[in-house]
DNA sequence: CCGCATCCGTTTCGATACTG
DNA sequence: CAGTATCGAAACGGATGCGG
């Protein structure tokens, strides 16, 4: 298990579980639902397979994470979070929000997935309430898809199953949404956004991505 | 400087700003006032010198943490939080509130601080809104101040200039009315709390603090 | 005393290679 | 696909030293 701080603080407690290099980045992938061991190495490009076997081994000793056998045809095995885990996800809204003060532009090695900026902007934005709402993303080869209730965004990995709008854009180009970087009604911004099915609800949810500029 | 992930995500960007081993209980500690070296040295039992001194170093590169030099009599240097950082209040805000309910019975070799206890509570809990008051808490040898200002609880080191309320009692106390493992209107609570002043306001303020029960 | 810097043994990380 | 084995590099932790 993870070295203790020897301090009776919910902060540092918190710390001993998910304070380690990787692990909450683990947590991030999984909010977006079950994924498979492969699946988390390229959603986390940089960590190494031991590392990555280490966090997960402990991260189920500490029943944040759940090994599950997919059924018959699949023959695979895939980790996901445990209820208590998702508690996690304020954790990471709070971070994504303070981090996208200071995401800056992209340095020439850093990679870019589009999940990442979406499970960002999904968990720092505050939704309509009552307007229940699905989208589908797609954001050069990764689909993912968002659903609008009970007041919040919830991201997830994969097509929607009935989608009410499909936006399709690059990754870099919600990126740009999300830091204030391009207004999302500009013509530049229509050039790089289409958007299928309620246009105008996909318009709606872009706009609330864009941060309240001074 | 601290390693990168090389990845474009505003949640990777803030771990590799505050990610590592230390860095967030530092900022624990200056959320609550500046503080010099060695008021950080006994307010984080468990971290070495030379660790310290490289956090803070690089938090000040960062522009997180700004060394300030006190006046003529006091002759000596502390450091503070800049702005940007004080928006980590609500990363670690989500980690005491996520860390609590893991928290459970203290270890034998758990170091135990009233201002962890405090700090985790004010900024976990919503305070009326227009009733600002000031409230004092001894917790041992510690002791600090909590203003209820704007619908926040500002925690901060130190005696009050002028409390509406003197809480006392002993930092397990405290925590285990934050855990919920003690009713704040038990007669059991009522022998190991004290308090002075507005005493009515100061009973109020320990029932925000305790946890909703199922 | 305060605020570190230096040294050194231990732990963790990261990259690559390898296996059922 | 889902990891384990190995090994050099970096980080951590504890002790000591030292200038202001």
């Amino acid at each position: 298990m993870a070295r203790s701080y020897g301090q009776y603080c919910p902060v540092a407690r918190a710390l001993e579980f998910v304070g380690e290099r990787w692990t909450l980045l683990i947590v991030r992938e999984l909010l977006l639902g079950p994924r498979r061991f492969t699946d988390l190495m390229t959603g986390l490009p940089g960590v190494s397979a031991n590392v990555l076997a280490a966090r997960l081994r402990d991260l189920e000793a500490a029943e944040l994470v759940a090994k599950r056998s997919l059924p018959a045809p699949a023959a695979s095995t895939v980790y996901e979070l445990t209820d208590h885990a998702r508690g996690l996800a304020a954790v990471v809204a709070a971070m994504a929000d303070w981090g996208m003060t200071l995401l800056g532009q992209p340095a020439t090695t850093d990679e870019i997935r589009g999940a990442w900026i979406v499970l960002a902007l999904a968990v720092t934005t505050p939704a309509p309430r009552g307007a229940d709402a699905t989208y589908e993303f797609r954001l050069d080869d990764e689909v993912l898809h968002v659903r609008s209730h009970g007041g919040h965004l919830q991201p997830r990995h994969g097509p929607a199953a009935n989608p009410d709008a499909v936006i399709t854009m690059g990754p870099k180009t919600l990126a740009a949404i999300a830091t204030g970087d391009l207004d999302p009604n500009s013509p530049q911004a229509n050039k790089l956004v289409t958007t299928q099915g309620d246009s105008r609800a996909a318009r709606r949810l872009l706009m609330t991505f864009s941060p309240i500029r001074s």
